[in-house]
DNA sequence: ATATCATTTTAGATATATTCTGAGTATTTG
DNA sequence: CAAATACTCAGAATATATCTAAAATGATAT
């Protein structure tokens, strides 16, 4: 996705395109990690031009809130973001709090009878363990 | 699960069976909603002993890691608690951020292809949308 | 182009959630 | 019993996120 489709893409969701927030949006595609708020901002203020930290965080909430962006919230830890490209699910280490990407794959959903009146949106599947850093050494700190 | 049970359960977890830790596994027992820890030390609190700020937190950190209780990590919010007894899975409201138990029924496991030096622990579905509460006015606030 | 209005940004203050500190208390072990 | 270990406590400290109110920006209408 260039420039351009950005733009359309923050349109299409209501959002203008100014700099601050395509920073944040360009950062998040460039990324196939799960970064912070914090470390956006960080990320987006090596490069002019300069964004504020509520400003980033009022990004944040906007995208998500656009469908652009998703937020993964870990125990304890700072909620993370990545930006919706191919459907994924995630998996969170219980030592490192790390998140990573696992290819997607169908989860069926559940009876409409235990659903009762919600309006399901979306199924979210959250695999938990050690990642491939912390498994080969499960005593250690 | 009576007075006994508890104290041989957070014995097996390697946990002494304190007044303030007996009393937090049995207030999460005899609750079906999902508490905060703030909740969890005003509700402990109410009855002798008391309990403080950090003993709470303490005690629900051990449980957690002793696989008595589960901790949901909520986006923003606090996290939310629940005792593991049944399993079950839990749908999260995107108004008002309630947690609540849904039926459990098996997910696939990943590919060990799609897992790779990954080692699983559990695979946890969470479902997202609007509650019974919140969905028949989705407009107002 | 000028006025008007809605959106966005900003620095810093504020709020909320959680963890840390270090001293004291209780329980277990030898 | 003495010593080691586990636990508790109040308050301080840290981390994370939101709010505030004023200024800047960009869109729309005249
Ligand atoms: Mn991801
Ligand atoms: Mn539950
Ligand atoms: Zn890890
Ligand atoms: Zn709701």
């Amino acid at each position: 996705m260039d420039a351009a489709e950005i733009k359309k893409a923050l349109e299409a969701g209501g959002l203008r395109c100014t700099p601050q927030r395509y920073a944040v949006m360009a950062f998040l595609m460039a990324q196939n990690s799960h970064p912070t708020a914090a470390e956006i901002f960080a990320a987006v203020n090596r490069v002019d031009p300069r964004s504020s930290r509520a400003t980033t965080y009022n990004n944040l909430r906007d995208l998500v809130q656009a469908g652009l962006v998703r937020e993964v919230a870990a125990e304890g830890r700072a909620a993370r973001f990545d930006a919706t490209g191919m459907r994924h699910h995630h998996f969170i280490c219980d030592r490192c709090g790390g998140v990573e990407d696992v290819e997607w794959y169908a989860v069926p959903k559940p009876a409409s009878r235990a659903l009762g009146k919600r309006v399901l949106r979306e199924c979210e599947l959250i695999f938990r363990g050690l990642c491939a850093k912390c498994a080969p050494r499960p005593a250690s700190r």
